[in-house]
DNA sequence: GCGACAG
DNA sequence: ATCTTGTCGC
């Protein structure tokens, strides 16, 4: 598996002002007229994040799933240091560079990828799957696990069942249930994909569990990478008092 | 002005 | 996102 490292682009937005200008200059760019890739086939890319704040230490993760099997066909992850910090709205401009290094680190073509996150559904109308999919030109998707800013109505108990995620009377996802009784997941189109294809997408990833299997492995991954970069400082809850669980009594 | 707010 | 033990339930 490849990890690479990851720096800050030196033209990186430095303000929530700049930020929002990118993001107003580039929405214009995601494509909204394509149907997108058909569910079950070829490969099918999940990626997400995880941060030590702390130690300002980001790792991201890309998993290529074969769309039929789930089995994963590749792996990469980057690692690099916190490129802004966490303001609503702005998640993009603190995932994107560690993301797009391991998306390019894959050894094999990413088919549709699957954000941790929202596309369409956002302020502006482009959130982080949308401004991936701009920058790589990718289809993207965002399945984001809360309601963010937007209201819904819970949809029908059983998996399947779906109802608008409205921005006042505007579609801009949509609440998908992916498991009997359980909490749905919230979808929307990243770029160059319908909405009715995002959530067919993460009906057929999401059967086992509540969540796409894409951002179940890439979490997995990134969790991983990010442990394997901070290895070396100070953790004694792990480095000296390992493993026994009879070291109390 | 105050509260809410993807990860 | 992350901090964190046990606990209720299939």
């Amino acid at each position: 598996m490849t990890t690479v490292t990851v720096q800050i682009p030196a033209d990186w937005p430095a303000t929530e002002e700049r930020a929002r200008a990118v993001q107003e200059e580039l929405r214009a760019r995601v494509v909204r007229d394509e149907p997108g890739p058909p569910p079950g086939t070829g490969r099918v890319t999940g990626v997400d994040v995880a941060y030590d704040d702390g130690r300002d230490v980001v790792a991201a993760a890309a998993v290529v799933l074969d769309a039929a099997t789930l089995a994963v066909v590749a792996e990469a992850t980057a690692v690099g240091r916190i490129s802004f910090p966490y303001v609503p709205g702005l998640l993009a401009f603190r995932e994107i560079p560690t993301v797009l290094a391991a998306l390019d680190a894959l050894p094999v073509p990413r088919g549709l990828v699957v954000c941790d996150g929202y596309g369409l559904a956002h302020p502006r109308r482009f959130g982080l799957a949308s401004h991936l999919g701009v920058l790589t030109g990718l289809p993207t998707i965002g399945v984001a696990k809360n309601p963010f800013t937007f209201t819904y109505d819970d949809p029908d108990a059983s998996r399947g069942s779906t109802t608008p995620l409205l921005a006042g009377a505007e579609e801009v996802g949509r609440a998908v249930r992916t498991r009997d009784g359980v909490k749905p997941v919230f979808v929307s189109v990243g770029h160059r994909t319908s909405l009715d294809n995002a959530c067919a997408h993460t009906l057929a990833l999401a059967s086992a569990y509540r969540l796409p299997e894409t951002t179940r492995r890439a979490d997995a991954l990134c969790r991983a990478a990010l442990r394997d970069a901070t290895a070396y400082s100070a953790r004694p809850s792990t480095l000296q008092r390992p493993t026994s669980r009879y070291a109390e009594s």
